[in-house]
DNA sequence: TCAAAATTAATAGTATTACTATGATAATAT
DNA sequence: ATATTATCATAGTAATACTATTAATTTTGA
């Protein structure tokens, strides 16, 4: 990635956190070995005590930080779409052609994470993995309602909100912006979901990808508008 | 439904239970009120204990039927989608033109589901509700990969299959017909969410269904493909 | 019909989880 | 140098997710 995005901070909801994990050598041990963790044991059994073990910390010192794991999970997984979006605009940033924008928002938000050395204590392809896994247990909850209202998901709906105006600018008659855009962000993860464990279910492998799949989909979609 | 329906039992994998909740009344009553307790408080907040007490029964006696909560959900989602199934097949058999075929199971498999009459002790309504829900719940753990082995998810994959195979029939050219089944399924789950939770991310409402979204999706692409 | 078998209920118990509380120690800031 | 803040260690609680055992009840089939 470009230089300057080491400069850039993902912005978090305050909300989110008791103390910003940012602030201290703790809190970014906290994100670096609970992504570690999540990714290898899985949000399930991932417990804020076998944390404390596992960064020789205390189980207290971590509710310090966060509330509760499925904090924690916001945390990471808003994190994760901030990040998103920060390459999502910079690199369609300027563009000019709609189709070619739309082409690229669509190649950056579904293909598979690679390292992104600007963010030293965040392992980028292990959050991807957890983020695949884990994040629709974010908002699938009893409390979707209250928290939507605080404002939790916010970077992921402005991430939508930005897909959704690219595919307008591409066919503005297209009746369904929206739910093409989460139909394209969910099912990403969904396609990546299944190429790992349930391949009878996807086209999706090694040299067909989902990228390709979605960009069809969508430009034979806005290509074919009544 | 029609009365044929009506003598039709979906058969779920045997490793699910350990006893078959079908074989008596407090089986059925674990399936009837454990649905209305799941939609009311969610998965997270359900548990054996309460169950008990809501059917005036024991928690132990609950897990001799299922071995753990999870078990429970995976009977539910594996009931739910055979008796989509189920509607899709009685009801799209014997339609000679693939289009008009497809259109009917996007239908089916798409729209919000009305009280079936033929499940006395299922509430159909309500279980929809939890799949939209729940339903990725029971595949995003661990285990999946051991209990996919088991067949545990094999109603899906059937269902995804038939999906796959009218898309095919359609326009045998198109290259991601899995995907693009899977993707009405879980898409449809998603958007149906995101009505009753995040209005701004979809554009289905009242007077827009999803149905006609995945329905101009679908055959927008298969028409257009090079 | 009645005894054996199977099912269900009641009670108790265990390990783990998801925290909260408190006091002690270490780091840092003024 | 001292006050403030951060971290650590220990302990404790209520709830969860079970398992085990025994008793009561229902079903069944000889």
């Amino acid at each position: 990635m470009d230089e300057l995005l080491q400069t850039v901070r993902i912005q978090i909801n305050e909300k989110i956190y008791i103390k910003d994990p940012e602030s201290s050598n703790l809190g970014k041990r906290i994100i670096e070995e609970s992504i570690i963790m999540i990714y290898e044991i899985g949000f399930e059994s991932f417990t804020f005590k076998k944390l404390g073990e596992r960064i020789k910390s205390n189980e207290s010192s971590i509710y310090r930080y966060f509330e509760n794991k499925h904090k924690l999970l916001l945390y990471l997984t808003s994190w994760y779409w901030g990040w998103l979006e920060y390459q999502l605009v910079f690199t369609t940033n300027g563009m000019a052609d709609p189709t070619k924008k739309l082409r690229k928002a669509i190649e950056i938000l579904t293909k598979s994470t690679e390292e992104d050395s600007a963010y030293s204590h965040i392992n980028e392809v292990f959050l991807n993995k957890i983020v695949i896994n884990e994040n629709s247990k974010s908002y699938l909850t009893q409390e979707v309602d209250a928290e939507n209202k605080d404002g939790y998901f916010v970077i992921y709906q402005r991430l939508v909100k930005r897909l959704s105006t690219m595919i307008t600018a591409v066919n503005s008659d297209f009746l369904y912006p929206a739910s093409l855009a989460s139909t394209i962000l969910e099912g990403s993860l969904h396609q990546h979901f299944l190429k790992d464990h349930f391949a009878s279910l996807t086209d999706c492998h090694e040299n067909n990808h989902p990228t390709q799949y979605f960009t069809q989909l969508v430009f034979s979609t806005l290509q074919n508008t009544p």
